[in-house]
DNA sequence: AATGCTTATCGTATAACGCCGATAGCCGAT
DNA sequence: ATCGGCTATCGGCGTTATACGATAAGCATT
């Protein structure tokens, strides 16, 4: 199977790949332990969650390819923390995908299909 | 394995299975062909998309399980359109997530990690 | 009833994902 | 130099997603 998704246009190939990354509720868990504590070593998430380090390691890899979250190397220890700026940039990039959807109908109500 | 994924918050879960419907580039243009047209016959997005009719009826199925479009029957075809409620909703929810994870730094600057 | 058109579903093949144990790499401390 | 703690990656396994051809089901027309 060659990649269909290839043959769509690179805005839809990118607003795709950032769901991607949200889509999988540990990953979520994960963004919501960064934002609680601000900054956390791998093994904090890992004591939260009940996955074992490896599969922690590798969601959080997903997250920071997918440029929600950045990593340092601490000493021994590796200390990640969120990009708000590219969170907010992907919720902005959210809302406008759905607004040019959606163009308005305050109305309640959606019409009805056909 | 037993799913891991059922041993997270139903609010990360609901969140992530909305994303998941966003996940594909095919399923986003699917949207907007719908946006733009209002109303679809499901040929009309075949012929758009470089995809084969079955596969657009599967991603056609995914969003409506995901409540994002509705189908109803029209004689022979079936008559597709969005949910700008949902999507609405969607969007609002992602929104909310965000912004709970980005308290609030109007600064531009994000903090350095560590 | 038979044909033709449209769509949903089935079956199947390939790819990607999720998960984990084991291992390797890295750094600080001993 | 060695040890111990922490993390990233590798390899393998099972599940899910993507994609398609073939087939079935529904409806309008003939």
């Amino acid at each position: 199977m060659q990649n269909k998704a290839d043959l769509f246009p690179d805005q839809l190939a990118h607003l795709a790949a950032q769901a991607k990354a949200f889509a999988h509720p540990a990953r979520l868990a994960i963004l919501q332990t960064l934002a609680q504590r601000g900054t956390c070593v791998c093994g904090e998430i890992v004591d939260v969650l009940p996955l074992a380090q490896a599969t922690v390691s590798q969601h959080l890899r997903t997250l920071r390819d997918a440029g929600l979250v950045r990593g340092e190397v601490e000493g021994p220890c590796t200390c990640y923390c969120l990009d708000a700026d590219a969170l907010r940039t992907l919720a902005d990039n959210f809302g406008a995908f759905v607004n040019a959807l959606t163009p308005d109908s305050p109305n309640g109500a959606s019409p009805d299909c056909c």
